[in-house]
DNA sequence: TACTCCATATGAT
DNA sequence: CTAACGATCATATGGAGTA
């Protein structure tokens, strides 16, 4: 049977949020910043029609975004990931199967709808949303997830489809002639490199890719492409993935907001994100194998002394107690730490996951002191989920946060803090 | 020879 | 005033080491 699927993505997303709750930012060029301020990650109409890019460092169109009164938001994840779980919920009320692929997309099987109904369906979706949360969406419908994003794509282009494009039910000459208009580099999975390669090859539009011998594409550029060229013919390969799988790595990282070089603030940060990785680790019910911890200069101050390096330790016993993963990454960091460089980033991954439940019992812990480790852990999560994050931590966090990233323009969490609620609503009415 | 392990490259958002 | 360039996940790949 053919499918249908759709794909739904919230225009710039992240400037939309911030739109939804200040309409003072509509009609104006707007971006928002990623962490420590440091590169333009998403942006109004208005700011991408000025020439702003996408990953642009912002001190480098700070003076000219100035001069044209672009607005600059410094990220609020709390605030885009409860907006997201709103979108999401919504949109699960429109069918049985959703896959949430990303934080402002996701694909929903439509497969069965009668053609006629699809694009009164999609235009519900867009209404719906925009009337409970204010967010702009479009919406790509097509028979494979491939594309779905197609189809996604045009909509956002083209503003005659009105924010809605149905790829399952045109003519093939019609879909031909919107996938020639197309570069094959913007097809979903080909990435700079490939689409210089399928140059290369003279495949440069997605209707040339798709045209492809898929026996050629899989020697030359291997399965993953192949399945892209039988998903452009609108044979499914990639299917819906409707429970998200446990994560098998977990990262957590971040750039200092100055540099440093003493070993306490580099300690005090590694702490902190090893208890961020380790909450999301219990929080998927699994336990890590093995840590990294890394840390480095800033490549980009070619006049400086650079040095990165890290070290991976496998534990003896898989855990997810963040004392000792801390205790280990301490460890780690001790033995790469070199004093006298200016420091711009540290990290820690959580590697060789596993699920808890199957972790088979070690010989060298008894079972009390591993339920021991469980309750505190999650007595502690449940703590800090209830009473903010950080009610309690480890003293190796310290309590000197010179170090921590910029954040110079954020807004309030303005739907999960009461507080910084109120402090809106002071300011709305200071006239 | 075939597999595992690891670092690196690439892609997505 | 100055200096200022993200985070997090997945998979592919090729070489080195190993059974």
């Amino acid at each position: 049977m053919t499918r249908t699927i759709a794909l739904i993505d919230v225009n710039n997303f992240y400037v939309s949020c911030e739109r939804a709750f200040n309409p003072r930012l509509k009609y104006q060029p707007v971006v928002v910043l990623s962490n420590n301020d440091g590169c333009v990650i998403s942006r109004s109409n208005e700011a991408k029609a000025l020439g702003i890019k996408m990953g642009e460092p912002w001190f480098k169109c700070q003076a000219m975004a100035r001069q044209y009164g672009v607005e600059a938001l410094s990220s609020n994840y709390a605030l885009y990931a409860d907006m997201s779980n709103r979108v999401m919920s919504i949109l699960a009320d429109f069918s049985p199967h959703q896959e949430v692929y990303s934080i402002d997309e996701c694909f929903l099987e439509l497969t069965g709808f009668a053609q006629k109904d699809l694009i009164a369906y999609g235009q519900l979706m867009k209404t719906r949303i925009f009337k409970w949360t204010g967010l702009p969406v479009c919406v790509g419908v097509g028979a494979t997830k491939t594309l779905a994003k197609i189809a996604n794509n045009i909509a956002k282009k083209n503003i005659k489809f009105n924010g809605l494009c149905n790829l399952s039910n045109i003519k093939h000459e019609e879909l031909n002639h919107l996938l020639h208009a197309m570069e094959a580099g913007e097809v979903w999975g080909v990435g700079r490199q490939l689409a210089l390669k399928l140059k290369a090859r003279g495949i440069d539009t997605a209707l040339d890719l798709k045209r492809a011998d898929p026996v050629y594409i899989r020697q030359s550029f291997g399965v993953v492409m192949e399945k892209i060229v039988h998903e452009l013919n609108g044979t499914l390969c990639i299917d819906l993935e409707e429970v998200a799988p446990p994560r098998k790595q977990i990262l957590s990282s971040r750039s200092f907001g100055d540099a440093v070089s003493d070993y306490q603030s580099l300690a005090a940060s590694i702490t902190l994100y090893m208890s961020r990785a380790a909450e999301k680790l219990r929080g998927q019910q699994s336990v890590a194998s093995v840590i990294q911890v890394y840390i480095r200069t800033s490549p980009f101050k070619l006049d400086q002394a650079q040095y990165s390096n890290s070290m991976t330790i496998p534990l003896p016993t898989p855990t997810d107690d963040t004392r000792q993963l801390v205790k280990m990454a301490l460890w780690a960091l001790k033995r790469i730490y070199k004093p006298h460089y200016s420091y711009v980033k540290a990290g820690v991954s959580l590697g060789d996951l596993i699920s808890k439940a199957s972790m088979p019992l070690d010989f060298f812990t008894s079972p009390d002191s591993s339920d021991r480790s469980t309750a505190l852990m999650r007595t502690v999560d449940r703590i800090n989920a209830k009473m903010g994050r950080e009610s309690i931590k480890l003293a190796s966090e310290g309590f000197d946060r010179s170090w921590q990233m910029k954040q110079g323009n954020k807004s309030p969490n303005y739907t999960t803090s009461w507080e910084q609620i109120l402090c809106v609503k002071d300011k709305a009415f200071s006239f």
